[in-house]
DNA sequence: AATGAATGAGGGTTCATTCAT
DNA sequence: GATGAATGAACCCTCATTCAT
């Protein structure tokens, strides 16, 4: 099911991945930290605003208000502001605080709480997710981050359908790791669609109606019976 | 469900975009046909080779050993020759000559048939469909144009979904749009993440398997019975 | 003894480096040659003037009146079109057409119409031997092409002592090589400190004085006995 | 003749050039001069490593450990630093400690002893050398002072040639300057051939052969009669 | 005296596009 | 129709130097 309840979620860095913008080291001054955090921010409004592509680093160093050669002070390219981007929304994604649901309750319920925490984790931040979709298909070393990412995810979820099927409550013809892949994968499309392509006016649906039929999709492809 | 046994798939050209490349007429002459098929040949396997962004316009006109300014006679810019390449791929996809089911048969055999037709169309042009990725991410008039692809198919299968709630074959407490959309995208991602994504040896499973599993997942979804 | 009278001088091309410009294959058309040979004159006049190092692409293609784009249709870099420069001048030196002299003659006759030929052809270059001097301390590239220049005309200097000893004419004491390299070095240091770094009005001697004394030394040096 | 035995090669700082460097005055706290002994100490290793060109200021900062505004406070540039390098190796070779040779010896010994000393000296320093001949090339402010260096050295052989003619014992056909500046560049060239450009393994004489061919092309130059 | 962040002029380089031949 | 040389705007990046702390 989705992103457990407690920390993680798509954005977990696996630990190779910890510091990747670092390749520089911090600053060590109060003003290269706020100059090199200005920067940051700035990177991430016009990445969202242009694009990854159509950013120039003069754009990024306009809205931070410094100079080109600044931005070098700190980073070595494009790539490397953007994982220092990435990198802060993790941050700020780690610990989504979504309400606890007893993991001995009903699955049903679990993996409702479950969508409902991605999906509005996903909805904070859906431009830089859009963004990184972006930058996955332009470069390989973002392609296998956000893969790795989902690795993550798709593996914690194995998991937990492979525990459902020990306890006799999903089908047990279904590979938790295919079976894995491909529910995981539904729903970080449903996101992407819902947040990120966006639909015709009058074509949307609420939030609701899309957790629910996410939701149930989920519960029943595994099986899942029903509590009573 | 999938893409139906006859002729359409994700490669179906919306009306409006039936001709995207043809803005310039086709030439007259057979030297002309010529030249322009040598180069849409040769942009294709460039794409496919260096990605869209990497690709020059010189690395495509050296390819189809031509100058060029003989580009220009036939394409204004790389989306245009882009477009053609996707056009011509398209033209070969038109008649994939899968087995026909009937369409009175086992539900879940249908749906069986038609990821497996849709999964075969996909392997046979997985670099163009990563390509695609990459460039719906890059240029919004790709964007637009795989996003109608994409809900051709998501619309045939929402009338499949709803006849076969009313014939009381599937759960009726889904609605048919959102459950296509999502089921959908479940298999053009499980698709995308096999072809061309990949998985590190060992981990990737086969074409049989995954199969399998996409329909499964897709007859449970649905809670359609079982046939006996 | 210096450079032989035919073809040859320090700026014979080893054949590894015959074609060191041509990187860049040349190009097909009148025009395009006709561009390239003024882009390798402009850059010759304008090294000569500026020196290398202070030397700007955008100076060159100025000169030769064309784009910094064409510049780069027939150069990838400063260095290729100074070599290109040295190559044009290697070919303008091949001929030097030196008067000849008997091999069979007075050898102390034979070394001074050497070294007057040599000085001759280092005077019509002496601009150029500055910048070679300068771009061989700054390019190891270039610093390996001045070396190999060097001994080819070493070699052809040890083969002529050794010869002399074996006719009795000189110092049988003296290792050719060692010899070779220390009177060629000699040479080609009062040229380049004759011609290149010059010295102040007055204290310069005149050619006809430096020849004198580079050929009496170069004799007294072998021993080589005099006519009568 | 080669450096005579006490203090002077071409090291020998003209008057005028006696502090190049210290155009600033010396620091006057102890940390100071530390501190500015450092980046020169520093400023040698690094333009070893890297040659002038492409030492930047803050290589040189970081291996001295300090900021790069510190550089300033004790240089206004890269110029300024490496002539302070020379003027401290040059301390170095002030008093090379060559065993003396009575000065009314065989004028033979003497010229051999000379050029022992010098190729040691070189030897000690041959980095260094290289470093002038290229900054030589690159700046004319070390261009002229290479050739001050220069001229004292023949300057102080063509007195030691002109000593020898009046003795009866040298060749008075030539002239003292003319023959010292050649055979001084001959000796200068072989040290730079030997110790800096380096040759092939197994085409590198020794030390040994070299200083004597040396010395037996300059007694014989200058037709100096054989002791007995 | 020492720091190190900030600067920005100045250079190199690319490549889609045009156009004379 | 075909050619390929010419263009030049646009961008990236470096690094000597300054200066507030």
């Amino acid at each position: 099911m989705q992103p457990r309840q407690t920390d993680s979620d798509e954005f977990d860095a696996p630990p190779s991945m910890a510091r990747p913008s670092l390749l520089r080291e911090l600053p060590v001054t109060q003003r290269g930290l706020r100059t090199r955090a200005s920067l940051i921010a700035a990177a991430r409004k016009v990445f969202e605003r242009l694009g990854y592509l159509d950013t120039r680093l003069v754009d990024i160093t306009k809205a931070a208000k410094c100079s080109a050669g600044t931005f070098y002070t700190y980073f070595a390219s494009k790539e490397e502001v953007f994982a220092a981007v990435l990198e802060v929304a993790q941050e700020d994604m780690m610990h989504p605080g979504t309400p606890r649901v007893a993991d001995d309750g009903d699955p049903a319920q679990i993996i409702e709480a479950s969508n409902r925490a991605y999906f509005q984790a996903y909805e904070r931040n859906a431009e830089l997710m859009g963004l990184l979709e972006q930058v996955a298909s332009i470069d390989p070393e973002f392609g296998k981050l956000r893969r790795d990412r989902g690795e993550a995810f798709i593996a914690r979820n194995a998991r937990s359908i492979e525990d459902l099927q020990e306890r006799g409550l999903a089908d047990v013809e279904l590979d938790p790791i295919l079976a894995s892949r491909a529910l995981s994968g539904m729903v970080s499309r449903i996101a992407y669609n819902h947040f990120v392509v966006g639909y015709r006016e009058g074509e949307s649906a609420s939030l609701d109606e899309v957790i629910y039929t996410a939701t149930r999709l989920w519960v029943n492809a595994l099986r899942i019976p029903p509590v009573n």
